[in-house]
DNA sequence: AGTGCAAGTTGAACGTGTTCACTTTTACTG
DNA sequence: CAGTAAAAGTGAACACGTTCAACTTGCACT
């Protein structure tokens, strides 16, 4: 648990350590950044770095909320003009990779540390409930301001899909090694389409049976995380 | 890189550390056990852990190839008899989840830090490989030995989502915290039932270009891991 | 100005995974 | 059987993340 800095002189040293922990992130990597090596940077002692944050890994939770400030500043413009539903999506969804390409390098290292079910920081967890929150609603936001009509239970269950989708995206995208990241690109455009496609079959009557079991479905898994 | 032994003492060697580090897996989690432990108990030093072992990462996947010799042990009888898809793919992945219970409590932390994609032991890296086409073969043949008859594109790439499907549902597994893991046994139930469902309908006119938009995204994405 | 206490800071010390230069054992050849 | 090269085995040493008890700073209140 990190606790939020009472002091101007603690905000500063936690804002140093972050900026110190980013920098050198971005130079050596996440594995050959040593927690001394930080407190170095950062002007302050080992031990201090501790105050601000209990881990080294929740150092990378800082470094998530820091890339999705990012990410929602990036996408603003579009969500006020936008309408959409498949523009939107694709063009939030591209907004998160572009957000996080110049931490490309290092990305394969924090999300998998994170993705570490035993960890209290892992996306479903407690620590990170906030942030997951955040995310969640974001979408929420990215659905409802659209001019697309979806059925209410689809609506509900819709944004927290998306979050995961995003972090199947985020997946791939660490392993993209292609020219511009052009890969993760195409699979974002076909896939938003497939998807915006999908919910507008979802009414089919061929189809209703197996939409209200998806549902379901989707329903008792997330009351159990 | 673990050079397999060559000699009838390293066998036993390497054997004797395997066994140690599972022993004490089960007794105290996978962080809590250290190497020295595992060398203490295996009867040998530290250094000889490494002669078999390149990591405690390469102790996971032994581990990995341990539970699914015994998966496959299990699905041998239900696959000689069973020819119903559904049927068969409930059975199997009902099975795997029955060959990790024993290892509930500590496959967290296990799986956490090889789905790390930093890491060359990721399901998706190079030292995986070998495991991960043995799966993959495993839900050709539930395919194969099915009567159900399935349009060749979608047989082609289908083995290779059904992996990727049971490891969602370990995934699941592992957050699980039912009495007797009754959710994540109904979870593939429900599951199951719906892929098979959703094959029958992907002849449908309506879906079939879905169809071909889906398994062209699978053969990309696929291409490049 | 003086006092008290919470916030902030420190670096030595601990246990860990991993490495490596070295020794011992094993299997095979002439 | 002697010789030898590969395999197996060793434990001290290293760098790392993390902990902790002690210390300093600065703010609030009298």
């Amino acid at each position: 648990m990190t606790e939020p800095p009472k002091t101007k002189r603690g905000e500063t040293s936690r804002a140093a350590i972050f900026d110190a922990a980013l920098a050198l992130f971005l130079e050596r990597g996440y594995e050959a950044t040593t927690m001394r090596a930080i407190a170095e940077r950062a002007g302050v002692s080992l031990g201090s770095s501790y105050h601000y944050f209990a881990s080294k890994e929740h150092l990378e939770l800082e470094f998530y909320w820091h890339t999705h400030q990012l990410h929602v500043a990036a996408i603003a413009p579009l969500l006020a003009r936008e309408h959409d539903l498949a523009a939107r999506l694709r063009g939030v969804v591209r907004a998160v990779i572009v957000t996080c390409e110049p931490f490309h390098a290092f990305a394969g290292a924090i999300f998998g540390t994170v993705a570490n079910p035993a960890s209290p920081l892992n996306p479903f967890g407690r620590e990170a409930k906030a942030l997951r929150d955040e995310v969640i609603e974001l979408y929420a936001g990215v659905v409802k301001g659209s001019d697309a009509r979806l059925p209410a239970d689809i609506a509900t269950e819709l944004p927290t899909l998306l979050w995961l989708y995003q972090m199947g995206i985020l997946y791939f995208w660490i392993f993209d090694r292609s020219q511009g990241r052009l890969r993760t690109l195409d699979v974002i455009d076909q896939t938003t389409d497939l998807i915006v496609r999908l919910l507008g079959l979802a009414n089919l009557p061929v189809l209703r049976g197996s939409r209200k079991r998806v549902l379901g479905l989707v329903r008792s898994i997330a009351a159990g995380a």
